[in-house]
DNA sequence: TATTGCCCCGCAACTAAGTTGCAAAATATA
DNA sequence: TATATTTTGCAACTTAGTTGCGGGGCAATA
């Protein structure tokens, strides 16, 4: 599992450093998307507030990472598939988020449906975000 | 012009005063959405932060205006359109952010599309955002 | 239009979020 | 191991957002 954040870091030619060892095993081991809140807390308070903003900024820029957009100014971040590469990545799935326990899930499987824009406008990227309740939560009532 | 927003507010059940207008009016006049900052700076010097962030959410809790998320953590808001209700809104179109000048927009016309969760997963709201170039910039280059 | 009650605004003080510069420590490279 | 480069942590700061409360404006009624 170590060898694994190892080797993405090395990959993405990043030093191996304590802090971003840490983070990125949060995502690896995290089912769904972590609010910058969230990886405060669960990667330790060991971390300076600093170090948490910077890391996940090195990662966004890199491609391990991509944002999720929220109503509520609270972005989320997300690991990204193997095939994203830095700067240019393939984020074409939707987010889920539940209403009730509040996680946000990629849905991989799931493609941005096609938009036809009107004329004059070109396209670029699509982002879309699905609220309901997750399975979890469903089964759980 | 004001007195549509002495309307719209009175129809909301909502008191007419100076700020409300003025805020409202803002919404009216400028084409497109307002982040925080814009309605607190082109709102005028006049208003107390607090005051614009309270009549913001008012707007929104009343369904006069709805939010739009965006991958910087910067919420914006914008115009219902009229058959909005109070609590529960349609806000099923799609929103466009412009890579180059930053403008958001509301694409009416251009409905969210259907979408299929998996298994266990029920919908309640979609959100679509687009990112590219609007028509401005792409007739100004 | 005067009066009364209620709602809204602005102020102050506060918490949370995010940024920048710099020196010290850790990492990579040879 | 020694050196150059990156990264971290600290401090100080700016911006964003919240809460409580007293004074003032708004609406409703007569």
């Amino acid at each position: 599992m170590i060898l694994q954040v190892d080797d993405i870091l090395r990959r993405n030619s990043l030093s191996v450093t304590e802090s971003r060892k840490k983070i990125l095993n949060l995502f690896l081991t995290v089912q769904g998307a972590l609010a910058h809140g969230d990886i405060e807390r669960k990667a330790g308070e060991k971390f300076d507030r600093v170090t948490v903003y910077r890391t996940l900024q090195t990662f966004v820029e890199k491609g391990i990472i991509h944002t999720i957009p929220t109503t509520d100014n609270s972005v989320r971040y997300a690991l990204c598939k193997d095939n994203c590469t830095e700067g240019h990545h393939h984020d074409n799935h939707i987010h889920f988020i539940c209403i009730k326990c509040g996680s946000t899930l990629c849905l991989e499987d799931i493609l941005a449906p096609e938009i036809l824009l009107p004329k004059g406008f070109t396209l670029s990227e699509i982002e879309v975000v699905v609220k309901g309740i997750c399975r979890d939560c469903n089964s759980k009532k």
